[in-house]
DNA sequence: CCGTATCCCCCATGATACTG
DNA sequence: CAGTATCATGGGGGATACGG
């Protein structure tokens, strides 16, 4: 049974969902943990160029807080710590992936709509 | 033939959706349209409660922009303006709601969360 | 009815330095 | 290696007033 939706509480929820993934750095974190990857802080450091480590330090701890990424610590010296996808990380995948599908239609409709436009000249 | 993505340009790609439908009022707007509604300027400033003139001019001038909204101005006195989506803006109703179905799937998640927390303490 | 124009404030980000 | 702490800044958004 879905969830029903009134136009406010849809924007809402959407808004909420972004909330979690907005953030300079949040994607790109993501899309390199995406398909069960592993990374150290120190290999996000070096995958990620210009991004500080307060910066990747802050929007991991986000992502762990809401449940999107999973931190693992390994008691050792020198410190080893780990992220990957939570389960329900994982399955952001497929949705990211329908918004690119949807921004890669955009050059198909183009034509329509500048036909569209001449068709509708002297309109009332 | 699907563009092919590395994780820099994956989450370049979303992001660059995220900026078209970020900003205070837009998604609220969208929800608004979505279906093939049609709305008037001061419709949707009755539809959503605590939006100003300026931002809502501001948000659909830049949905607009982008191609997502589509804006129908009557030469007429009172002045008349509608606003819908295009066809390419209610192709992003699915994948907005591909972000709504894996933002619910959260609950169902929760407690196999806590049950590998436990499951994992004193893992080396 | 459908908008611009201004001013102002706040918070996310960045730079830089320091630590267990 | 894997992080905090602190200070500075800029642009998005709000309040308010005005215009065709």
């Amino acid at each position: 049974m879905r969830k029903v939706y009134t136009a406010a509480t849809a924007a809402a929820d959407v808004e909420a969902v972004f909330r979690l993934l907005e953030g300079r750095w949040k994607l790109v974190i993501l899309f390199h943990l995406f398909g069960g990857q592993v990374q150290r802080f120190s290999d996000l450091e070096k995958l990620i160029p210009g991004i500080s480590q307060k910066m990747l330090a802050q929007q991991l701890r986000q992502l762990e807080a809401d449940g999107i990424v999973e931190r693992r610590q390994y008691p050792q010296v020198p410190p080893k710590v780990e992220y990957r996808m939570t389960e329900w990380g994982q399955a952001l995948c497929p949705a990211l992936d329908s918004l690119l599908k949807w921004s890669e239609e955009k050059q198909g409709s183009e034509e329509d709509v500048t036909r569209k436009n001449i068709d509708r000249v002297g309109e009332s």
